[in-house]
DNA sequence: TTCCAGGGGTAGA
DNA sequence: TCTACCCATGGA
């Protein structure tokens, strides 16, 4: 049967900041995550069969070597199977089970990043379902970052509700994308050309031809290359390089960078004074921090963000050189 | 109106 | 491998 409402507790190893990991880039923007910055609480919406529950996380308090997350988990038939999958999933979102160790090291010598470990940023948030990071990558491309979270919310509707609550949805699984259908995706979610790709995906997911849930394992393991995986993840129709480059660092490989119109930008405006540099340009800059280069240019654009420069303001490393 | 965004696919060289 | 062009959409 289950109960309706669990909390239960998760430890993150320090340094180690909630805010700064759930707000690591937009995703946090997209359904089924809201952060609450009165409540200083990260929000999700998990599936437990065909219903939805709300989990509810916190820094609940914090030690010398970790920093303890307050979980509540709010719906219906809790059982403590369920319990223990929230927790996994909640960590593989969190980045929880990454090491991030050598990144932090790297970023104790250089003169922008050093504050990035100082304020307990530096691990990435995500879903822990691949499928789903790739339905959202697709809905980003070639569209600005607002646009493109209007289209994923308007596909998060899919899901199965919360009680009582019309607009928080669980994440609809690729069959119920698929029941949805093009017109759906053309006319309500407004995808535009992207329908196609995203039907494609979920069919091939749907049928056990592809397995990006298997992604992570495979990435696991030391023998299977970057490339590999790169290829496997190329192989999604609507995913090019700088996509692909972007969701590999999900799956713990940060040694490829994701160069989109945001990070020319980014190096127009912080390496090159305001030239237009190339792939290659860019890639020269970044080369010195080797497998770290995508983690590297991505804090370093971070920091150059309101929810970046606030945090470094909180913990008071306005203008500090290392 | 025109441009272009957190690009990618395709044809042709 | 490189380049030019096309692709829906909607904010600026």
């Amino acid at each position: 049967m289950g109960t309706n409402y669990v909390t239960t507790t998760l430890a993150a190893p320090r340094p180690f900041s909630l805010k700064a990991t759930v707000l690591s880039h937009g995703w946090h923007e997209c359904s089924p995550m809201s952060w609450s910055e009165g409540g200083r609480c990260f929000q999700l919406i998990e599936r437990n069969a065909d219903k939805a529950c709300r989990v509810s996380v916190v820094e609940k308090s914090r030690t010398k070597s970790k920093v303890t997350l307050g979980v509540a988990i709010d719906g219906p038939g809790i059982d403590d199977a369920f319990v223990d999958a929230v927790r996994d999933r909640l960590a593989i979102t969190l980045g929880l089970d990454r090491d991030v160790r050598e990144f932090h090291a790297v970023c104790a010598d250089d003169p922008v990043l050093h504050v990035i470990p100082k304020i307990g940023a530096g691990r990435a948030i995500r879903s822990a379902s691949m499928t789903e990071n790739v339905v959202k990558a697709i809905c980003g491309t070639n569209v600005n970052w607002t646009q493109a979270v209007k289209m994923i919310n308007r596909i998060g509707q899919l899901g199965p509700p919360v009680r009582h609550f019309v607009s928080l949805n669980a994440w609809p699984t690729p069959r119920e994308i698929l029941r949805a259908g093009e017109r759906y995706l053309l006319e309500v979610v407004r995808v535009g050309y992207r329908s196609g790709s995203i039907l494609e995906l979920c069919e091939r997911v749907t049928s056990g031809e592809l397995d990006p849930e298997g992604w992570d394992a495979l990435a696991a393991d030391p023998n299977v290359s970057t490339d590999d995986l790169l290829a496997t993840i190329k192989s999604v129709r609507g995913i090019g390089p700088a996509t692909a480059n972007y969701l590999v660092s999900f799956l713990g490989r940060h040694d490829r960078m994701s160069i989109d119109s945001a990070t020319v930008a980014h190096v127009a405006r912080t390496h090159t004074n305001g030239k237009k540099p190339s792939h290659k340009k860019i890639e020269q800059i970044y080369a010195k921090y080797g497998p770290w280069k995508q983690s590297a240019w991505w804090y370093e654009h971070w920091l150059t963000w309101e929810t970046g420069k606030q945090m470094v303001h909180e913990a008071g490393l306005d203008g500090k050189p290392r």
